[in-house]
DNA sequence: CGCGTTTACGCCTCACGTAAACATC
DNA sequence: GATGTTTACGTGAGGCGTAAACGCG
């Protein structure tokens, strides 16, 4: 048994296959397969049932997981206590949606670089639907997704809120200053894909106001949905902060509406049972970063 | 960092000297040397000091080997908790002074190879002195001798006591029954070397009753004494349970004294930062087994 | 000079990746 | 057939022992 069998076990374990796993271990898939294999010969047990397609924990598995985990940590926290290297280092998945992107992230990323400068943060955007997916799978360490996780295997921590207004290009609405459900017959929403956190904050407002929506333009880009926006393909809704700037110079037009868009509480999420302290600190730096309602660089 | 590593730095700074380690390392000293060279360099801190005749802990390696110890125990406990072989294994060097060896260390040995199929138990006989050394040095992992060790590095437990009776050849003493002290000047006593347990005991006695010896006749083993007792050579003192058997056949004589030489205690060691379990099961193991009053096999 | 440790070097095992085969859905 | 895992095999690094060198007492 070596630490490397037990870390490849860990990763088999918590990721969606081995091929994630391996991918995670930069390692290929039959080596990881290899490592496995050794693993349970030496301690003479199966940890996989691979009758199915995909490899799953055996009971065995299931109760080696923990002490598996917890002996890769104590070796690790033996390893900072006594080595020069007392910092979070290594590599650290990091999911964010695009709003998140071009908001505090990069804040986050200097904070972190020059907190845990031997951590290598690897952001990856994407929707939050995509996002929880990829944490389930292992390929993420932790994201900051719009609501809480559906998933019981999933932890949440509120990390802040979005505030967003509806607008419009001036052309679009005249010089009326508020929200008019006729704008929806005439001109479609311009909003993220569904799956997106926002989807979910639209539906509500929908339902509750009983509007119907004959005719959506997604795209899953906030910088493309602003700029169309502001070309008059549709109304929308942005963050508060976008909106005040592009208002005050004349691009778009806020809508007052009630009852407001409600804010969108945002999330730290990892996989409940990941007790790495990677993950404290990066909740930590998240809450320190995380700002929602400045405007981005862009603007 | 490896488990290897952490084994191998565990007997280093356990073990006297890299080369002792070695041994029960099953490797070669340069071996070893690498290996203790690679896990510094994985820690970036040096474990050893060498600028001395031999390799000594730096301050770091002393903080290193309590933690180095509990993950290696943590990682074996994991192994066994899960693996299919569940009990007590691997090696264990046993010393035992020659009067165990000569009447409980049977016992002892096959109540281990019964209890503990897959623990090689490598019983090693000599004097209770040499025997400490050994234990300090790390070339023992327990020990059973006479006393309690004298050394704060050193943990002793009481398993038992061996009563002795003064003995001599009848053709020495013509029809006494009782210990004379004009015997010592007529006869050496026959006797282990300095350094075993009895010799304490012996010397006790003598101071007790004031007495000086002109002569001693010392042998390191017990058989080969009580064959020299048996031989007239000397008189001397033998465990009762021997001087019994031995004096039923009419070859020696018991000789009452008072005061009566005192019990010798003899006393399970081990070196107290080791607390693997293995040594908890030996020292149950001897408690079932160590009857230091019952005659050897030879008579 | 002896004892303990490290360095030099040749050997061989072991762990890796590529590619193909196999299995399941 | 797509996806996921294992087997086959050639390659290279790493860990081993022998033997020599080094360094302190």
């Amino acid at each position: 048994m070596t630490l490397k069998q037990l870390e490849a076990f860990y990763w088999a374990a918590t990721c969606a296959n081995f091929t994630l796993a391996a991918e995670r271990l930069y390692l290929s898939t039959s080596s990881l397969s290899k490592r496995l294999v050794e693993l349970e010969e030496s301690l003479g047990v199966l940890l996989f049932d691979r009758s199915g397609h995909k490899a799953t924990l055996t009971e065995a598995g299931e109760r080696f997981l923990p002490q598996a985990s917890a002996l890769l940590m104590a070796a690790e926290a033996t390893r900072k206590s006594i080595g020069s290297d007392t910092e979070i280092s290594g590599r650290c998945l990091f999911g964010v949606g695009e709003l998140s992107a071009l908001t505090w992230l990069p804040r986050m990323v200097a904070h972190v670089r020059q907190r845990y400068p031997d951590l290598r943060l690897e952001p990856h955007a994407d929707i939050g639907l995509a996002l929880d997916e990829r944490l389930r799978n292992g390929e993420l360490d932790c994201a900051v997704i719009a609501g809480r996780s559906q998933h019981g295997s999933i932890a949440s921590q509120t990390v802040g809120q979005a505030h967003f207004v509806w607008v419009a290009a001036p052309e679009l609405v005249g010089k009326a200053t508020r929200f008019q459900d006729k704008l929806l017959q005439d001109h479609p929403i311009v909003t993220l894909p569904t799956g997106a956190g926002t989807t979910r904050l639209l539906d509500e407002w929908l339902m509750a106001r009983n509007l119907d929506v004959p005719h959506r333009l997604t795209c899953n880009s906030w910088g493309a949905i602003a700029g169309l926006l502001i070309a008059g393909m549709g109304v929308g809704f942005l963050p508060e902060s976008w909106a005040r700037s592009l208002s005050s110079r004349g691009d778009l037009r806020i809508l007052g509406v009630s009852p407001a868009l409600s804010p969108l509480t945002y999330t730290f999420q990892k996989r409940r049972n990941d007790e790495r302290p990677l993950l404290a600190s990066m909740l930590d730096a998240v809450r320190a970063s995380a700002d929602f309602n400045t405007p981005p660089r862009l603007l």
